[in-house]
DNA sequence: TTAAGTGCAAACCTTTTGCACACCC
DNA sequence: GGGTGTGCAAAAGGTTTGCACTTAA
């Protein structure tokens, strides 16, 4: 989907609920869409900053919130101590290696999971969402011994 | 394993590395082994206070961090705004099934997964220590609107 | 004896909230 | 115009830390 008909979907989704479009939540918006990576609140921020795009803390945090809920974003727990979100669309399903060594997220490309992942929930009768396969353990490089920690 | 040779293998493992078995320490594992929820901090230690266990909270939490190290407690978040821990011996495999309505968790007795996860990782060069799958949606009682909401 | 651990209280950090003002439709 | 959103600053809530005192080995 290109950005400019996800916009068109939103603005259809705030009006919907009452709410309004306003030139904060474009800004976001579009922040939002340009980023490829998983980021934290603070990220986000420092390089909305960066480009000279001004919102506050208090409507960044509001505004994610509202975009995990209109499904444009999910959360994502990699145990940093903060939240980190990852776009839902124009991204490949894939699940998250986590490096308990250095702390490196690597993303690895795979559907295989979500028709497990589909069965055992409806054996529950439990409707789906969506899901988070979080794999911890040691990176290639910190096994070889030679990682730097990064702390993403 | 029997807690008592639990015990026995951490006070081997603290010992291995230069570390103490105090008597908080011994109070804080048993009462650990004693649950077989998911729990926080914060109800671990009402349950230990109920029970006449008095530990600092700050001990506490450096204890749970410990038991993490040791690998006989593995950290979740279920997205409730706090850690959620859980014994990783005497366990079944499983994965957990995150009501978004009304919070509840469920589990879900599986272990097709581990091969899986075993394989994606290897791919990756990655070697597994271990895996948390959380499957996010609505639970069967809140689809037929009959959930009270729980924060657990 | 002495290095390691504990308790206390204060600090930290991310996220949330109350309120007055600003803005979208 | 009227209700929704924003910014600010303060609060909240879980977790961590500095420091003096205690304790295990």
């Amino acid at each position: 989907m290109q950005d400019a008909s996800i916009e068109k979907n939103y603005r259809a989704y705030l009006a919907g609920n009452g709410m309004l479009f306003t030139k904060e939540r474009a800004v976001i918006l579009s922040s939002v869409l340009s980023r490829e990576d998983h980021f934290s609140a603070d990220d986000l921020l420092f390089h909305m900053r960066q480009e000279g795009l001004e919102v506050s803390r208090a409507t960044l945090y509001r505004n994610l919130k509202l975009l995990s809920q209109a499904n444009l974003l999910v959360e994502v727990d990699f145990g940093h101590g903060h939240i980190h979100y990852e776009k839902c669309i124009g991204t490949a399903p894939h699940e998250h290696l986590v490096c308990k060594a250095c702390g490196t997220v690597i993303e690895v490309n795979t559907s295989k999971f979500s028709e497990a992942v589909e069965k055992v929930a409806t054996q529950a009768g439990f409707m789906v969402d969506h899901h988070q396969l979080k794999i911890f353990g040691t990176c290639q490089k910190c096994q070889a011994g030679k990682a730097e920690k990064t702390n993403p």
